[in-house]
DNA sequence: CGTTCGATTGAGGAAGATCAATTAATGTGG
DNA sequence: CCACATTAATTGATCTTCCTCAATCGAACG
């Protein structure tokens, strides 16, 4: 039943029509970057890993494509607390939060090399009375935002602790297998203490849970670095999502 | 040092610039309403107490925004959990989640008599272009509610259950004082489970959270009815979210 | 090759969940 | 308007999960 290919598109339609629609949302990015190229030939900015592309309460003038690498959206609280409440892949937007206060609430942190698009806002909108579909575009990325936002929210409230970790790396595989990479494999570009905060638990359960995980076989560490995590079979890792919510089962402690 | 008075307005300016913000905040709703009233003449619904304005999984056509009564928002998984992940109230656009997909992922819950005003989405798309002003609105409004739903999540994962409940009273208020309503009196149109659903905790934990701010004169019950609290004092109630973090400090079990 | 940072693992404690019983509020039919 | 039924809220007594503190181990880097 474990799937150890290497089949860089996603492998398994877990409950839904994920094939399909993964198939659609991975057009979907090519599309929104070629026609982003297009009307407004975006500036583009290579950052490297703790490069912050704005920071929090920095003016708002640009939004922001991610053409390659990994971000992380960290919200700061007046009183010092930091928040990671968002990963950023390829497509994705950044800034969106800036738009009604002027500036932006968040910071983006790069956690590895990669590439972003400028495109000042002024300019998207004027381009979109050109081209609607831009319009469109922008609409549907802040919406899926919220939408996943919404999500993070529901994980951190109704998951426990080993199941949240779980989900997570199944959300990842998602979002990999939507751009057509493959599932079976994610490198976390974050510490413990990062995926923690993200999660709402401290790095030790973090490290418990995944220690958990591999020990039931639902994931793998690789041979060196324990942050490339295999992924035998997603469906394994999302029944066992499932798992933590109704009878605790019989599963290897 | 408690303020009891009955101030309708926003009586203190807390860490920032909020009295400014608070006035420009709530010219916009009236703003907005009277823009959409104008542009685009909105079918009016009113609804009551547990009226669904759309479910989860619904096809989406309308925005909707509202005009008066509060709304809950609830996701829901396909393993049946539910999660309340967001409470509106007046000016308040309500769908913005069914963009993307083309479907609400949630649904919109009336806990209270209201109107709510359908804006049908492409009729909306096609009066923006008449009306740049409200592009511009709409864009705010769901950067606002990108940035809301970030803070909810620092709130989970951050504060302790006393300073959640805290702070969602706290944030309650706020969003009455943006409004140009009272900030010294809270009814609270929802139970403790549906409290404690939204801020991640049993309702037994939210009991005993009021209790203790209420014991700790931070917050007070009416004579009847444990479901309106007043707060003498909005800082002192912003100060108790502070105090649940560093020092344990001495405070009145 | 030592230093540093990240990750793991264990032991103990505390916050909050669960279970259970009691006490309000609210609503209903007589 | 009252007795009763029903749902919501409070409060107490455990119990579990997860946090905290601490030690060890591993990997990366100068």
């Amino acid at each position: 039943m474990h799937n150890t290919t290497t089949n860089p598109v996603a492998t398994a339609a877990a409950p839904s029509d994920s094939t399909r629609s993964d198939h659609l949302a991975g057009e979907r990015t090519a599309e929104t970057l070629a026609l982003l190229k297009n009307a407004i030939s975006p500036q583009r900015r290579v950052v490297h890993a703790g490069d912050e592309v704005y920071q929090a309460g920095a003016s708002f003038r640009n939004l922001y494509v991610l053409n390659s690498g990994l971000f992380k959206i960290v919200n700061l609280a007046a009183d010092g607390r930091e928040q990671v409440v968002s990963l950023k892949f390829r497509g994705d937007w950044l800034g969106f939060d800036g738009i009604a206060q002027g500036r932006y609430s968040c910071a983006a942190v790069a956690m590895d090399t990669g590439e972003v698009w400028a495109i000042p806002y002024d300019a998207l909108l004027n381009a979109c009375t050109a081209h609607p579909a831009l319009l469109t575009t922008l609409h549907s990325a802040m919406s899926r935002e919220i939408a996943r936002d919404r999500d993070s929210l529901m994980s951190v409230c109704t998951l426990p602790a080993d199941a949240r970790v779980a989900d997570f790396l199944c959300q990842w595989a998602a979002s990999q297998a939507q751009r057509g990479m493959r599932t079976d494999q994610i490198i976390l570009r974050m510490t413990r203490a990062e995926i923690g905060n993200y999660l709402g638990m401290t790095l030790e359960t973090v490290s418990r849970s995944l220690a958990k995980l591999a020990r039931g076989n639902i994931i793998a560490f690789a041979e060196k670095g324990r942050r490339d995590v295999h992924i035998p079979d997603v469906n394994a890792l999302a029944a066992f999502v499932q798992r933590g919510l109704a009878p605790p089962a019989l599963m290897l402690q």
